[in-house]
DNA sequence: CAGGATCCTGGTAGATACTG
DNA sequence: CAGTATCTACCAGGATCCTG
């Protein structure tokens, strides 16, 4: 074991696993990464979303916003004019997250050939 | 937009949403990065790994190391004696990954109040 | 406009039993 | 020892319809 997980796992409490679990899941699941990308660029309303997202549905947009919320990673401004609307937005949390999960993404961009000639080969070796 | 998103989204190429997203679900599904931790520790062997990672099933340990290998982020090593054992360890590919995951591991790690705070508050102000 | 409610489906994960 | 096979349970996610 190296220094930095050393260091890593000397900071260990009890929940940390379900909170790697529950970090890691959020940004891993169909649409959260997609939703805090396009609210980093700038805040945008429902709608705006809607027309941005490629596929998402009212539904995952709506459960999506509302565990970003939770969490604290997203924050919601409603307002009450006639038609009523609401506005989102990263919050200052949100965006220290954005460094760690852009390195994911560049690392991913960096690997992209490798990962996809491996999953390639295996699928060829293991094909039946 | 800030410089760092513009370059990345220079390099997009088609397909590369669905790139991000299965490295990402890879890594956020609920055993990849214990068994990704794991290995980086030492290489083990498949009993091991089950003794060492709580409450993982048989099912799962080789569902999840065959997704991993399939990536080329975890290699197994079959050795043929009596009675057959089998290796694991990361690849060099798999190493690679380990730094920017544990970034997003200290992420969680350094915000932890924050946001297990956060969902309370959450979750209060929307008991029904 | 921005959702909530409901129903349905496919895939992830667990339990259990069996095998080269 | 290191898996496979099968069956089942559950939940994320999609489709559709309804509302303040």
């Amino acid at each position: 074991m190296d220094q930095q997980l050393r260091e890593l796992k000397n900071r260990f409490q009890p929940g940390d696993k379900e909170l790697f679990h529950s970090v890691l899941a959020r940004i891993g699941d169909k649409w959260s990464l997609m939703v805090i990308i396009m609210l980093s660029k700038k805040s945008q309303r429902y709608t705006e979303l809607l027309d941005n997202i490629p596929a998402i549905s009212r539904r995952m947009l709506t459960v999506t916003l509302r565990q970003l919320e939770r969490d604290g990673l997203v924050h919601r401004i409603v307002h009450a004019d006639l038609p009523p609307w609401s506005e989102y937005g990263v919050t200052d949390l949100g965006l220290t997250l954005r460094e760690p999960v852009v390195a994911i993404a560049e690392w991913a961009l960096d690997h992209r050939e490798e990962i996809l000639s491996n999953r390639e080969s295996f699928d060829d070796s293991h094909a039946d």
